[in-house]
RNA sequence: CGCGGGGUGGAGCAGUCCGGUAGCUCGUCGGGCUCAUAACCCGAAGGUCGCAGGUUCAAAUCCUGCCCCCGCCA
């Protein structure tokens, strides 16, 4: 049994959970799922960002302390999940003691190494924004895009990590480790930046007290990504002065947002090389969902709440949605119409009405009780080729492919129906034959599709007569043809996924 | 300017590395079935594969040039 660590971003919590969030978060929790079932021992990390200035800000208006007010905002982020379904088996705050330890730990390490020196930085400063800007943001004239006042030259001095150095290690390790950032067109991406030049980049601020001082210079607060990035390893006991951390270290996989790719694949592998800790071993870069085709920001006030989707749809409507729907990396285009198609078309219209006509037929033609499968149904190719695809989608986190290919199964199984015609016939072995495919193949469903939408597909397994977990299960052994056992008490109820019309 | 991604039937995508009947899902139309959630199954229409050249017996796929869209450039 193979230990897999898996990581989200940890979200600022200047703002409350929303669809991106929700997105990243399901890839996680859906990849983690079938690591499971694979009988890998995963860890699965979420958590919040809660330093920095837009905190303080935030918390000041608030009319809170800093630490009152992030306080009352993480919860949300740990609800949301909990509403979607997502198991996630720890929840880091940067606000914890033992995320402070790791914090500090890793800016030692570095500046032992002499890769944090102090300097100066040097800045367009709005005081009306509290904002710097670069050269090519400002108007003619230095003037602030938003106030359209002049701008302040200010200097602070900082501590800078020595980024610049590390441009040659980095390529190299790249080099060594092809693949390691999926997919391959966001890798080139990465690569691009480093080759593009690299500059050291600040990790200090004195301008700002909501976060960690530095142990050596307690006058300066960590810059906020140096500080949010270490909580992946502060998660797995980082900074607690043993390497029980590498048990789990290096990280299998950060999903990643692209917008997140220069800190989370360039500064934090040449972070964690100045410290003499290994860098990670993968990176899967996802999209963005835009809605309506454009981007989600607060400004246009197209923001989405995913908990308000999944009163129509539920939570497996909205999680097969995000996964299904959008090749992961490229940016997806969401909206209410797509989700309530995709919803009809594969979970009402193909998954839940199998399993209803199943049920029905099983009742009429073999008296409620499942029949055994045939060990060499026409139907056992499509499963093994469903099998083959979920597997390789779900390596290469390509959930719209693993599930593409899991839905393949059910299409089979329609079509085998159809062919068949088990409704016609009297009742006897030939209907036995057909109605124990089909439940295999019901059977074979229910775990392929488990990571993506673990409530229903637990539903599924229960209907044809299962009592056990679908957790429990363990491939390549439960995809495998001819695990359906006969004999068992199939069930129709309610409709799993009712038709919605618009 | 540079770097990265993309331009394939109405929509969304695959195929491009390793040239050889253009595939999938949705939508539309016709038929079948009536076990099933007006669901399911079969079939059809619909594409000069961004543009222009070139290589080749043969190009969505290789080469050259160009156009357009998106992203990145504390």
């Amino acid at each position: 049994m193979s230990r897999v660590y898996v990581t989200t971003p940890i979200y600022y919590v200047n703002a409350e959970p929303h669809l991106g969030h929700a997105y990243t978060t399901i890839v996680g929790d859906a990849l983690t799922r079938w690591s499971r079932l694979l009988g890998h021992d995963v860890k699965f990390l979420t958590g919040t960002d809660e330093h920095g200035q837009k905190i303080q800000e935030a918390a000041d208006s608030a009319g809170l302390g800093p630490q009152a007010f992030t306080d009352s905002i993480a919860p949300k982020f740990a609800h949301a999940w909990d509403r979607l379904n997502i198991a996630n088996d720890d929840f880091i705050r940067t606000t914890e003691p033992r995320h402070k330890a790791a914090v500090l730990e890793l800016l030692q390490r570095c500046y032992d190494a002499g890769d944090i020196e102090l300097g100066t930085y040097s800045g367009k400063y709005c005081v009306a924004c509290e904002e710097y800007y670069t050269d090519d943001e400002l108007l003619p004239g230095d003037l602030c895009p938003i106030h359209k006042r002049p701008v302040d030259t200010y200097e602070e001095e900082n501590y800078f990590f020595r980024l610049s150095r590390f441009q040659d290690r980095l390529l190299d390790w790249y080099a060594a480790h092809p693949g390691a950032i999926k997919p391959d067109f966001r890798g080139n991406e990465a690569l691009g930046l480093i080759r593009g030049g690299l500059r050291d980049f600040s990790v200090s601020r004195t301008s700002v007290t909501w976060g960690i001082p530095l142990p050596w210079d307690p006058a300066h607060v960590a810059y906020v990504w140096f500080d949010a990035l270490t909580n992946y390893l502060a998660a797995v006991g980082y900074g607690n002065h043993s390497d029980d951390y590498k048990d789990w270290w290096p990280v299998d996989y950060h999903l990643i947002g692209k917008d997140i790719i220069r800190h989370h694949c360039v500064y934090w592998p040449a972070m964690l090389m100045s410290a003499g800790v290994e860098p990670p071993k993968g990176w899967a870069v996802g999209g963005w969902l835009l809605v309506d085709g454009e981007k989600m920001a607060k400004s246009t006030g197209n923001v989405v709440n995913p908990l308000d989707l999944i009163d129509s749809v539920g939570v497996d409507g909205f999680r097969y949605y995000v996964l299904a729907e959008t090749a992961y990396g490229s940016d997806g285009d969401f909206s209410y119409e797509g989700l309530v198609g995709r919803y009809n078309a594969d979970l009402a219209n193909n998954l839940g009405n199998l399993v209803a006509r199943v049920a029905t037929v099983v009742a009429k033609k073999c008296a409620g009780v499942g029949p055994a499968p045939r060990p060499d149904s026409p139907l056992a190719e499509a499963a093994a080729a469903a099998y083959e695809g979920a597997k390789a989608g779900w390596d290469n986190v390509a959930p719209s492919k693993a599930l593409d290919s899991t839905w393949s199964l059910i299409r089979a199984t329609n079509a085998y129906l159809e062919a068949n015609e088990p409704w016609k016939l009297e009742p006897g072995p030939e209907v036995e034959a057909v109605m124990g495919d089909a439940l295999e193949a019901l059977r074979i469903v229910s775990v392929l599709a488990f990571p993506a939408i673990p409530q229903t597909a637990q539903a599924t397994w229960e209907r044809i007569g299962f009592t056990s977990n679908i957790a429990d299960q363990r491939l390549p052994g439960a995809a495998t043809w001819g695990g359906y056992p006969g004999g068992l008490d199939v069930t129709k109820g309610e409709s799993l996924f009712p038709r919605i019309t618009l």
